[in-house]
DNA sequence: GGTGGCTAACGAAATATTTCGTAGCAAAAA
DNA sequence: TTTTTGCTACGAAATATTTCGTTAGCCACC
């Protein structure tokens, strides 16, 4: 038992574990206060939203008080990492190199960030010089 | 008039797009081979999905012959562009940078693919260098 | 000139997603 | 205590998505 019921928040539930995560344990007006400065939303919308959300194991809520507070119960990192691999399946055939270069290139990303990335590469495969000369694969 | 009406392909009309983007201008047919090497889907269900798409103006057909071909109407790169734009804004709180992060950190890159990525840094900024100092933005 | 094999066109069901209105209750204010 | 306010639950409509069954036409072949 490793990996079974995937939760796949839809477009309006991401919208939401967004607040959440960003805001930590809310309450249904404090979200639906949040996605208004967006857009227009009701707030027996978001209410019913949280709702289903919980329903579907996305939040966790603590309904010992009447105005109940909902906090992610899906962490951040993991079910951002599992959209990745969605879109890398669903549109770059699987290749992640595609989807960064996409990501990268069409953008407008700051120097600081490509420098971000650059230590993250460095991170990743120390071994690798930047630009020049590979490094033989076998060690004799 | 610069950007209206941006279709938004659903994951099966996706998935469909890869094929056409892949193979080429393809008959219902084909397009329905390609698609059931990955899961069952009846034939009906597919022809009907291209004409739901023909519809929306996401691909193109030629139906001067008995058996139509149909072509994409949509260029891949830019709809990955969007797509990519998509989720940034819906789980990354529109962040290239944690996107990137996330879409290399958790997953299996050759060194390869780290390479052409740090090509790909370079060109996009060519100034600067791979780690050391910054060139100074103002020419004096 | 009838039959079998393909193909397109519909219509429709099943499911998923999004959005609210209404009602009932509890707490706070008047 | 009455009124007002705020919150949850529930039901349901509107829309979008996915999946097929059925029907009818065309073509090649026997």
């Amino acid at each position: 038992m490793s990996k079974k019921n995937i939760p796949r928040p839809t477009e309006s539930e991401l919208e939401i574990l967004q607040v959440l995560w960003q805001h930590g344990p809310s309450t249904v007006r404090l979200v639906n206060d949040e996605l208004s400065k967006r857009r227009d939303v009701g707030y027996t919308t978001t209410l019913k939203l949280l709702q289903l959300m919980h329903e579907k194991g996305i939040v966790a809520r603590d309904d010992s008080s009447r105005t109940h507070v909902y906090r992610p119960a899906l962490r951040e990192q993991e079910t951002q990492g599992q959209l990745i691999d969605r879109l890398l399946e669903a549109a770059f055939g699987g290749s992640a190199l595609k989807l960064v270069q996409q990501a990268l290139g069409n953008r407008h990303t700051t120097r600081e960030e490509l420098d971000q990335i650059r230590d993250l590469l460095d991170n990743i495969d120390p071994q690798a010089k930047p630009s020049a000369t590979d490094t033989p694969d076998e060690l004799a």
